[in-house]
DNA sequence: AAGTGGTCTAGACCACGTA
DNA sequence: ACGTGGTCTAGACCACTTC
């Protein structure tokens, strides 16, 4: 029986931390109740509740009401990490952030766009190609595709001097998203775009957001191989 | 001015996550006090601030004591996954899962091993190298770092037939990881393994874990450039 | 010094899930 | 029906930041 000089919630969740992480309560048991952790750390009820719901959300212990609170079996981490604007993500290296349109299309979508972006073949889609670059050097060859019918304002912009990705948190907000990366070779285009070689290996993140039911952009970041993404368990 | 019915802390949450969404409290600006949002919404102060609280978490608003709060500029929307266990990730998709122990070393750490697994160069460590496969492909070229002074049991485990990753979940918990994820190209013992051309792109994730200060293990884990890690935004 | 958020307490009632 | 966690309240004091 430990007794803490400090009651704070932040040391009482540090110490029942502790003693799962070192298995004095093992995986799959049960732990004492609020009312016993409220007398054994001489706190009131409500921050014991506190110190537990984080531990909750952090994913090592489950709650059940009537039953009590239990030390998961696998603790479930979850990956963190955010995805910055690229300009921002360029400037916090303190380098220098540029932007170039390469291309701009408005047409019918493909087979092809309309798997991607998730609207239906035919549909008006506006085609953007852009260059991001840090210092002078190619950061992100992107190739977007944006839907109209969710944010018509696309069709006004221009898009030269900002890029789809400022205009689009300040313009349209989404309510949905769903992202992967992968390992790629260069494509053609991108090899030149990027200035590597064809075929050269690169770090691909794809994503798309909806705004309720409503598809609003499909986006390819392609990355030189030096790229790395981080974040935290 | 709006009085709610209930004053469930969601309630309060919602109506300040509505307001901010649709702009009546604008990027950039200060909103009313925990004080004055109490008078309104006819709560406690506790209640409010477990409101706001919630909603600074998620990046909505940022909050300074003597300053307030205020609406955040840019939302930083967080991304998430899991990283499952090899195994599940192959099972889920129906494959066949099949592990093989392919070295396992004790030694002195040099400063590579050092810089990775965040030790002392000349602690000793333990190596490992295994390779996952799915309906017998190779699917996972997994080079692992441990610490022995983190987690003593390891060296009594042969991990011929358990996996590190496997034996970890259950025999070390960590209290705090960082990842990376990167392309790259195979190297020459990498694509031996997973059978794919020297210099082929793979993908990469790398992967440090600490129980509270103590460095526990480190993995790079290699897949072939079919790999896609996906996520939720 | 003063204003704002951060945290704590003691007590209460409610909601859910098991029995 | 009952035990456990979920939430709320009113009041208090503290901590940080700006003035």
């Amino acid at each position: 029986m430990t007794r803490l000089k400090s009651s704070s919630y932040r040391a009482i969740r540090d110490e029942i931390a502790r003693r799962i992480g070192e298995q004095i309560w093992k995986p799959g048991s049960l732990i004492p109740g609020e009312e016993a952790l409220r007398i054994e750390f001489g706190a009131a009820r409500a921050t014991v509740n506190r110190a537990l719901q984080e531990l909750a959300r952090a994913g090592l212990i489950e709650r059940k009401r009537k039953v009590g609170t239990r030390v998961v079996l696998r603790p479930v981490r979850e990956a963190r990490f955010v995805i910055p604007l690229v300009s921002q993500e360029i400037e916090q290296q303190g380098k220098t952030y540029a932007y170039r349109l390469l291309s701009r299309v408005e047409r019918k979508a493909t087979r092809e766009d309309a798997a991607r972006l998730d609207v239906e073949p035919g549909s008006l889609i506006l085609h953007l190609k852009c260059l991001h670059s840090a210092d002078g050097k190619p950061y992100q060859f992107e190739d977007r595709l944006l839907n109209p019918a969710a944010a018509p304002q696309a069709l006004q912009e221009p898009f030269e001097t900002i890029g789809p990705n400022e205009w689009l948190v300040t313009s349209a907000p989404f309510s949905r998203g769903e992202f992967s990366f992968l390992a790629d070779r260069a494509s053609p285009e991108e090899a030149d775009r990027l200035g590597i070689a064809p075929d050269a290996p690169v770090f691909v993140g794809e994503r798309r957001t909806w705004l309720l039911a409503r598809p609003i952009t499909f986006v390819r970041m392609v990355h030189p191989q030096t790229h790395r993404l981080h974040g935290a368990l």
